[in-house]
DNA sequence: TTGACTTCGTGTTAAAATTACACATTACTT
DNA sequence: AAGTAATGTGTAATTTTAACACGAAGTCAA
């Protein structure tokens, strides 16, 4: 069936930048493309937004479809409309950011079709399109973000250790954090409900097991809160 | 002529919300939709993306077509996309948010076709499709940004005192500020520059007139500058 | 069982940033 | 010359941030 219009019309697409946390380094989900253009070039999960769907369905639609991942933390963040970012025609692209917790992981690996592997983000090779900008736009909002915002807990499991917490603002924001007042300041924002499992791993002290609040972080969250660490 | 796709595609539009500071109140511009939907209703400036000029192109051609604005600072806001947020067909918009100096606001008026005027926001009419969801969007964006990044002078004239400085992020974060507090603040970032003129104006004492250094101000943005009055 | 090893968990003090607060100055007006 | 109105300025108290070290709790191996 054929579509036809009077004005000559862009294509519109969505693209998502998966964030996720293994414990030391953060990392990327990227997909090999098995069609030209840019045939065998690693690319962001993404396509067609379909014209009875939102943005925000189009994004968790080809996820899911991609690589398998449901359920996870998306946000919009930005549309990329440059007139010559795909060689074939004009498209649009209307970016998101997701953030999966370490037990999706698993989930994305049992992907069937397209190849999908998780990278580095210190070390991605060379992206389809403009995706790379994509991918840098990305990595600076969750950077941007993760210091006012208590995003981080979209990226770790639902119970964890400040040591993890830690790990993760250090990894993702690439500084060191001082750990005492690390907890100092994460525990008086009053988000994290230590729980009575205690996390052992090693020939060492285990670690104390916290959740967090998610009423609380609402509430916050529309006090337009700051988390700053 | 035609154009006939495979798949129907969404059409494009962008959608402008456009800032101005009188001094006293945050205004923002709309203008009277003079055609079907939502005939004589008041909404924000905007049209569609041609297939040839970019996302940005086509918010600053639109501006200029239907407010006379042009040149002024404009970002990338969000991009909406419900599917019956246009009764016509399925419509997705990218929408911009800009902010105009005083010295442009006379063009504005000036505009031909369409009628155009600005409007407190705290008080504005109720507006066609979405556009008051997206107004919504920007206002907060505005607030955001302005507590972390100086781009309160784009609202302000080449020439400013600075309670006419304090008078905007009053206007804008509906608070009031400590005038000492403020100018210790605001002076310690060294991005304005003290002119040798005063602005004069009724009974009292004038006040100095001050610029700021774009030069400066560009630095302080790369290196993900926070100015938080 | 004892000692070595490794990570966990905690408090204090100095420095910096923020907040609260009041009055003399300068120009215009009458 | 006196009245009026907004400008311009400093200090002290409080809060926040930054720097810094060691005992506790568990595992493992000798």
């Amino acid at each position: 069936m054929k579509h036809t219009y009077e004005y000559p019309r862009a294509a519109l697409t969505v693209d998502c930048v998966v964030f996720g946390f293994d414990g030391g380094a953060l990392q990327v989900l990227l997909i090999r493309r098995g069609l030209a253009p840019f045939k065998d070039h690693w690319a962001l999960p993404g396509g067609f937004v379909r014209v009875e769907e939102t943005l925000d369905d189009a994004a968790r639609r080809e996820l899911q479809e991609e690589t398998g991942l449901k359920d996870l933390f998306l946000e919009q963040l930005y549309t990329f409309g440059s007139v010559n970012r795909d060689p074939r025609e004009r498209v649009v692209s209307v970016a998101y950011y997701a953030l999966t917790k370490p037990a999706d992981h698993t989930t994305a690996a049992s992907t069937d079709a397209a190849e999908a592997r998780w990278f580095p983000v210190t070390d991605i090779p060379p992206l389809a399109f403009d995706h790379a900008e994509i991918f840098a736009t990305a990595l600076a909002r969750l950077r941007g973000k993760l210091t006012y915002q208590p995003i981080g807990f979209e990226l770790l499991p639902p119970k964890f250790t400040l040591t993890q917490l830690q790990r993760l603002y250090e990894s993702v924001l690439g500084t060191e954090i001082d750990k005492r007042n690390f907890r100092k300041k994460v525990l008086s924002y009053d988000l994290l409900i230590p729980l009575k499992e205690q996390h052992r791993e090693g020939a060492h002290r285990p670690a104390q097991l916290f959740r967090f609040d998610p009423v609380k972080y609402e509430r916050l969250k529309k006090k337009g809160f700051l988390f700053e660490i």
